[in-house]
DNA sequence: GCCGTTTTCGGCCCGACTGTTTTCAGTCG
């Protein structure tokens, strides 16, 4: 798939087009279509065949040619023109926090600086400083920012993001004059990476908290510090964590969680749609002249600007501006809808308790049912079941069923996809569980053909209910396998079997748009939190915000059946 | 570069913090 260096390649010709000093809003546009290309779950050659990609709002003649000749000659000759007119390690420099095009424009002009390597070197022959427009502050500012790129892992994961505004949350929520706090941005978002943690604040003493939290104890660093907001990096046990905090009077409350929260381009859509009605959209407010239309609670917002409320997880410019005009947005599966749990492991495999702990925890969390899958034997690492002790596992199971009240315990297994296809338990033992997912944890690095062609064929497996974690990613980890995700989706539509919505916030597999897709098509979503332990088992609301972010409603998703459907729902598949 | 029942030309989201600036540009949210 040829999306993701489109997309970059875009990204690029906009950040060299900056360096240059071109318009601003072509620049803009460019990175609107890098966007667009990078957000696209289907492969652009495809949409580009279909003549679809050519509709999508933001992409025009002249982008749809770059793209054209690219998925024909794998370059873009505006691409390779632009690249001549910089040194192309000149681009490194525009990822260090604080300098910008501009600047970096006046340090390649002034000292014929063209990397950061060279960059460090001047600045400690003092030469930065002496630039026009320059001085020892911002000299100051910039070794720094290259040393925190240097040390930065990156975005981080949902889990840890939350650890961190955990912490800080509780610490705002003590401060006097604080009247309300909300995490904003990504994490509420809950997007499957974070860049920065962002929490609003609802405070007439804005100036007094920031100067609070950026004296926290928990505070390593300070990068800015005003009267409304500040930003530091505090220090988690695992890694460092850029958080910013923003404080407004309780009046723009609602409109501040609604900037705050962003995606950005929604922000920009709803601004649009503001101008476009004679209206101003910020962070204080909706106006109409002087007159504020709403401010204090953020459905208003939406509901002023004539859009049915939008929920954050929806929140990315990806149709769900068109669908709330149109009062078309889905009912968002939630929590409480989930019945149970498609995915667990026990002490008999890698796990850490038994079945009867997972069930009683699972009865506290309010399920109907949950499926016990261990591993089979192909997984030796993960200590797999033989076909001898799942059989004894099964009685088990069957056994537990008579004594524990109140939940469902299906009889299951995380069966392995071997590198022919096939399974590791024949159809006989396959039959007698009440609900089979499958996996690839072997050979991940083959070929997209071999991949596919892998999944696709367990899926003509009458007793296969749901392929789990489909693409095998393992975030910030391992990247995803080179699988043809919507020849999976055509696949699972065709023989009847479920996609897993992995819940492990390393995984989140599959992720939102691939979700959607599959909604689309028509796919059933199965939720797994693939728990090791009783407290993975919350791991849940992970799933249920990637499912939502997928667009998914309590009819796309397995979870919200009772057990008694579930197993209708496996029969479907079986032989009669 | 893209787009349009107000426009096919002329707009394009809007504001906070920093540093070097004497009135604001650059960068970022
Ligand atoms: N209107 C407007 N809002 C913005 C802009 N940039 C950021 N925001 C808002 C929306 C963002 O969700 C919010 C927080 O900014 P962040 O840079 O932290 O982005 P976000 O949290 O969405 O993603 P992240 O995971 O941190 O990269 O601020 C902008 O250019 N215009
Ligand atoms: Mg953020
Ligand atoms: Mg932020
Ligand atoms: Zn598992």
């Amino acid at each position: 798939m040829k999306n993701a260096v489109i997309s970059e390649l875009f990204d690029q010709m906009a950040d060299i087009m900056e360096i240059l000093g071109e318009d601003v809003f072509r620049i803009s546009t460019y990175r609107k279509v890098a966007r667009i290309i990078g957000d696209l779950p289907t492969d652009v050659e495809m949409l580009l065949a279909t003549g679809k990609l050519a509709e999508i709002p933001g992409i025009g003649k002249s982008s749809l040619a770059k793209i054209e000749e690219f998925v024909k000659t794998d370059t873009i000759t505006a691409h390779q023109e632009l690249l001549k007119k910089i040194p192309p390690t000149l681009l490194e420099l525009l990822t260090i926090p604080g300098l910008g095009p501009k600047g970096t424009k006046a340090i390649y002009e002034n000292l014929k600086v063209k990397s950061i390597a060279e960059l460090k070197k001047a600045l400690q022959d003092g030469l930065v400083e002496k630039l026009p427009g320059f001085g020892e502050k911002k000299a100051a500012a910039l070794a720094k920012g290259i040393d925190f790129l240097q040390k930065s892992t990156g975005r981080i994961r949902l889990d840890q993001a939350m650890e961190a505004a955990d912490i800080v949350t509780a610490f705002l929520k003590e401060q006097s004059g604080v009247e309300k706090v909300q995490p904003a941005g990504s994490l509420r978002r809950r997007a499957e990476t974070i860049g920065d943690v962002d929490i609003l604040v609802a405070s007439k003493r804005g100036e007094q908290i920031i100067q609070a939290f950026t004296g926290a104890k928990f505070v390593q660093e300070v990068l800015a510090s005003g009267p409304t907001k500040g930003s530091a990096i505090i220090q988690m046990e695992t890694t460092p964590v850029h958080v910013d905090v923003r404080v407004v009077p309780s009046k723009s409350f609602g409109a501040a969680a609604q900037y705050f929260t962003g995606s950005k381009q929604h922000n920009v859509r709803l601004r649009e749609i503001a101008v476009k009605a004679k209206m101003k959209l910020n962070e204080y407010g909706l106006f109409r002249g002087d007159k504020m239309v709403a401010g204090p609670v953020e459905e208003e917002i939406y509901k002023k600007l004539g859009l049915d409320y939008i929920d954050p997880l929806l929140r990315e410019d990806r149709g769900e501006v068109e669908a709330a005009e149109a009062h078309k947005l889905p009912e968002l599966i939630r929590l409480v809808d989930i019945k149970g749990d498609f995915h667990m492991h026990t002490s008999a495999s890698d796990g850490k308790c038994s079945i009867e702990e997972l069930a009683e925890a699972a009865k506290e969390l309010g399920y109907k049912f949950i499926c016990i899958t261990d591993h089979s034997k192909s997984s030796a690492i993960a200590n797999g079941l033989s076909a001898k002790q799942l059989a004894q596992q099964i009685k088990e199971i069957h056994k537990l069923n008579e004594k524990i009240k109140g939940i469902t315990i299906f009889a299951g297994s995380e069966v392995d996809i071997l590198a022919d296809g096939s399974l590791d338990f024949d159809h006989k033992l396959l039959s007698e569980l009440d609900f089979v997912i499958a996996s690839i944890h072997s050979g991940m690095g083959s070929p997209r053909q071999k991949v596919t062609s892998r999944t696709l064929k367990a899926m003509d497996n009458p007793y296969v209910s749901c392929v789990a974690h489909p693409t095998g990613r393992l975030i910030g980890e391992r990247e995803a396998m080179d699988i043809d995700i919507a020849a999976v989706i055509k696949q699972a539509a065709q023989t009847h079997t479920a996609l897993e919505v992995n819940s492990n916030p390393y995984r989140l597999d599959l992720k939102d748009v691939h979700c959607k897709m599959a909604i689309e098509a028509g796919v059933k979503l199965a939720i797994g939190t693939d728990s090791h332990n009783i407290e993975s088992l919350s791991l849940m609301s992970f799933g249920v915000a990637t499912a939502g972010r997928g667009w998914a409603t309590k009819d796309d998703v397995l979870n919200t059946l009772t057990p008694v459907k579930i197993k209708t729902w496996v029969k479907t598949k079986r032989p009669k």
